[in-house]
DNA sequence: CAGGAAATTGACTGACCAGTCAATCCGGGA
DNA sequence: TCCCGGATTGACTGGTCAGTCAATTTCCTG
């Protein structure tokens, strides 16, 4: 069977990819241990082979996934381009991310991203370095005069941030239309509320590169 | 004892309290009814002679004062005020329901807002009318000219509250600095950062190309 | 092919807790 | 004073699951 005939460092993985599934389906409360096992096609005994606990599990779905994002979020902000480019590619980073792996997403955002109280918790130094990250890319724009100077760069992270959990949350839970057009359109949409608001108007009159269109 | 003095009416009352002050400490799943009770000076019983269930005081706390709040937004709404003042009503009105009682809020934000698998899945209609409300003042700034069109109503609404509620949890997790300076500067953010993407600025539709002299 | 370590199995244990219920209390009306 | 019905009590039940562990299989090594 192909089942069994994967490697050892496979079933790790197997049992991983089974818990988004069954996480997502169900919501990490409501899902059993069993229900991960069964998902993974492996007796239940062997998900405690690979993990300590059930937490774990979580921890290491959102960590390994947490850590790719910081990366990218790291290395725009190092890029030349103008604020509202890298905001922009941050988004899309986060919806493409979405739209890849909705299931994962969907545990992630609901499971820990919104559970301040019981996960979130554990992971507060991870997700406030996302927001630092986001901080430092407006308070270089601020001091470059692209951004004005009247919302401090730690709350503009936090209102982009929460724009964009706003909309994947609409569309895990199907409270928002969903699809392709969906997606680029909310990509514009969070940068185009956040930057009007945070861009320069009447002062300095910045290149944001006006060829954009 | 004053306990004891208390009404029968008010037996149901003080258990709704105790429930605010045990969930917001340990948050609704960890907490247990007996919990409840002892905060309550209560019998274990007692819970269910005036609740159907746990959930059910949850529910209770919830519709109580959200439709408190939907009042004040849809009363604000009304008014006759430029929409950036009942924008600013409405995230004073809820940062003040938070500084007036803030294990209340706690509990609303973090079992019901931010648990959209369990709870807020429930009362998503009554969610739902809070961004349709928001949504509408949006719209009408919109035919008034007073707000530009690139933004949907319904996404303003979502990234409007998207940065109050990251506000709030913020706090709520002291991952935010607190405080009477804190929480007015917040209101004042708040709109600034999204008005300042919503507002018409100079009638040109892209700021982009912003006059310069 | 023997030997053994790592992988795998799943029945079982221990703890937890929401919700039930029979018993008791208490205040007020006749 | 007696009686009734609602208020109150808290021990108990039933069901659920995370995590354990001894037994078994697999597979590599010599």
């Amino acid at each position: 069977m192909a089942t069994s005939r994967a490697g050892a460092a496979d079933k790790r993985q197997m049992i991983l990819d089974a818990a988004v599934v069954a996480f997502a389906e169900r919501g990490f409360h409501a899902c059993r241990v069993s229900d991960v096992a069964d998902e993974a096609n492996v007796a239940y005994g062997l998900v405690y082979h690979y993990f300590r606990s059930k937490d774990e599990i979580l921890d290491t779905l959102f960590v390994e996934r947490w850590n790719i994002l910081l990366a990218f979020i790291s290395q725009t902000g190092q890029l030349d381009v103008p604020p509202r480019e890298k905001l922009h590619a941050i988004s899309a980073a986060i919806i493409d991310f979405y739209r890849y792996d909705p299931a994962l997403m969907k545990v992630i955002i609901v499971e820990v991203m919104r559970s301040a109280n019981s996960f979130g918790l554990r992971h507060v130094d991870l997700i406030a370095e996302a927001y630092a990250l986001i901080g430092e890319i407006v308070a270089k724009a601020q001091d470059a005069g692209t951004f004005k100077r009247e919302v401090s760069p730690r709350f503009a992270a936090l209102a982009f941030y929460g724009a964009i959990e706003q909309v994947l949350t609409g569309w895990i839970f199907g409270m928002l239309p969903e699809g392709e057009e969906e997606y680029e359109q909310a990509k514009r949409s969070i940068v185009e509320t956040i930057c009007g608001g945070l861009d320069e108007v009447g002062g300095v009159p910045r290149p944001t590169a006006a060829s954009s269109g």
